[in-house]
DNA sequence: TTCTGTGAGTAAGCATTACTTACTCAATTG
DNA sequence: CAATTGAGTAAGTAATGCTTACTCACAGAA
């Protein structure tokens, strides 16, 4: 019998709780079912009672992740008022979010991208949000005067959501400590002002 | 016994071969080492007579391809003259090959950055070389006045490989077709000049 | 020529792992 | 109280990565 999703039981938050704990410690694949269930102190078959898969598992603990990372991000987005300073909010909010939260930037930058379920699931589709939502301030931009009219909003998005990515990376593989103002800031300064003398 | 990496025997060749085209269809942990094999027309335990185990293969196929990158970029840089024309040159260079060299990115930006074991292995210190080479063209340019003097290296560094490498995501994930010229361009303007007015 | 060592390649098995099936038990609900 | 449903279990299965013990061909030394 497979499990609805209107309540949540106990053995279910015990099975998440636990393969966040081992996601800290290893990657995904070198995570075995039997020892999810034995951290969590549940049998292996109740894994497949809530989750499609192993896979499915680490989708439905990204999307837990990922709405309060929305959340956040959204919220401080309306405080501003320039597009400079909401994009400048998001380098940083996107920034501070992956640094805290290294299960969830461990398993969106690194794990997930390689399958292509990853791209029907439901994480993906607040990705394409947060995603969508920095075009929309780009394109306000370039309409109210505030960046250049020849930019290429897609490039420009590109260039952003890579830096900050990649500010990540190294935080994340090699647990490298991330000045996090000293980088968000570097980034807008570079995107926005150039880096050419 | 064990393969000692003097001679380069048709087996070889072949699961390397095999396995090349099997990563151009699906991710690396859907390949079994049945279907390389038998795509390779050898039997499964010749494979563990060239390589340590299944991700040791990738690593190995990767790195043949990050010689020819590297080569490549390295020949190009060394015709320009300016640090910003360097840069540039690496920027569309890099999205080049990228582009045209579909399993290598596909291994590079996808497939290895999660297990630890790449990180020690000859692919990753050819990275690691690009890296380098990035920052050092950096570090002249801000010497001889052409960057700005405020920019903090490493920053920038991040910025540039982190667009590149989002730029190739979709490319990779989606089969989307990536308009080079325009991208790199795209890229190098915005890094450069800034996308504030 | 014969002997010997070595590298290429094979066949069959082993251990682990993701996943399934058929079940129990307790709690609701009509 | 009977019936149903959901939480949880125990034991298995198929498949997959990897190992072991082997054969065969052949190049060079004696």
């Amino acid at each position: 019998m497979k499990h609805k999703g209107k309540t949540n039981p106990p053995g279910r938050i015990k099975i998440m709780k636990s393969f966040s704990q081992l996601m800290a410690q290893k990657d995904f694949h070198s995570i075995t079912t039997a020892e999810i269930a034995g951290n969590a102190q549940v049998t292996e078959g109740l894994i497949y009672k809530y989750f499609k898969d192993k896979k499915d598992l680490l989708y439905q603990v990204l999307n837990e992740h990922f709405f309060e990372f929305m959340a956040k991000i959204e919220n401080r987005i309306a405080n501003e008022i320039t597009c400079i300073e909401q994009l400048e909010v998001v380098i940083f909010s996107s920034l501070e979010s992956y640094a805290d939260n290294r299960i969830f930037s461990k398993i969106l930058l690194l794990e997930v991208r390689n399958s292509p379920e990853f791209f029907n699931s439901c994480a993906y589709e607040m990705a394409r949000k947060y995603s969508r939502t920095i075009l929309e301030i780009i394109e306000k931009g370039i309409k109210n005067g505030e960046i250049k009219p020849d930019i290429d909003p897609y490039i420009l998005r590109k260039v952003i959501i890579g830096a900050i990515e990649h500010a990540c990376l190294g935080e994340i593989i090699f647990g490298k400590e991330l000045d996090i103002d000293n980088v968000s800031t570097g980034i807008s300064n570079i995107v926005f002002n150039g880096a050419k003398v």
